[in-house]
DNA sequence: CTTTATTTGCATATGGGTTGCATTTAGAGT
DNA sequence: ACTCTAAATGCAACCCATATGCAAATAAAG
């Protein structure tokens, strides 16, 4: 038995990748969608319970996102691996101490990125890059 | 019954930190002063093994050796995590499909770094960052 | 409506990393 | 050198994110 909540921004984007479309999917995608900052496996799950999907199913969701171009990985130096919506490329300061997290928006990396393709001997292309900052944020530093 | 193989560098490197001069540290600092590519936890215990000390303590290591600034976390995308000299600081590019890493020598991400902090309303200093690009390598395109 | 390849769920496994506690040891003081 | 104590180590057991095998469910094509 179907839900039928799925937005049309959801589905067009999931057909756009090939990828069929199932209610896990839409759920998941709806979760960035909503919200545009980085997040893990399992606060997804979290927030889709009860009524949302395995936790498996939810990685596996992520892999294949992932691989399809819609999520890019983040690293936010927690325990668990971050993702983010692709379309919306940016950049991170991540507070070491308590995990707070600041969005960087101008950084033209891809000026860099092309300059260090032509410089290496080993790779004829870039796919993805990450660039953080990591430091403490006002409240932690003061303790 | 301590070994006595331990070198200046190492020793002098320790005492700079504040740590206290132990087989084990010296061991681990050896690894990445021999070999300046990021090692894990368990790559240096078993470049270490059989006569070496147990993983729990590189561990320990690692972490202390981060809070004392003498290694950096470096992400590359694998399932552990991966360190490196802070003394050698540069970037990587790291192929997403067999693992290669190759290094990347200048690239001033300070000049950035400055700006980033001038521009951010949460964080008033930065601590360390990381940049990484990833893609094919060359072998990898091919197939 | 049927068919089939894909996806999902559940249980179970894996593997990096941590923690508690008893034992050892570096390094300071004598 | 000898003693002392806080810090470091080893071992065992544990935790948590993530992966895998397989049977049941389902999206999308015919």
């Amino acid at each position: 038995m179907p839900m039928h909540k799925h937005t049309h921004n959801e589905i067009e984007t999931l057909r756009g990748a090939g990828l069929k479309v199932t209610d896990a999917r839409v759920a998941v995608l709806s979760q960035f969608i909503k919200k545009p900052i980085p997040l893990s496996a399992l606060e997804i799950q979290q927030a889709l319970a009860p009524s949302g999907s395995d936790v498996v199913t939810v990685y596996r969701t992520l892999s294949s996102f992932e691989e399809a171009g819609i999520l890019r990985k983040v690293d936010l130096r927690r325990e668990a691996v971050y993702y983010e919506l692709a379309s919306h490329h940016h950049h991170h300061i991540v507070c070491t101490d308590c995990g707070l997290v600041e969005d960087i928006e101008d950084c033209d990396v891809e000026i860099l990125s092309k300059k260090v393709v032509s410089g290496s001997k080993k790779f004829s292309a870039i796919k993805d890059h990450a660039l953080e900052f990591f430091g403490l944020c006002r409240s932690c530093v003061k303790r």
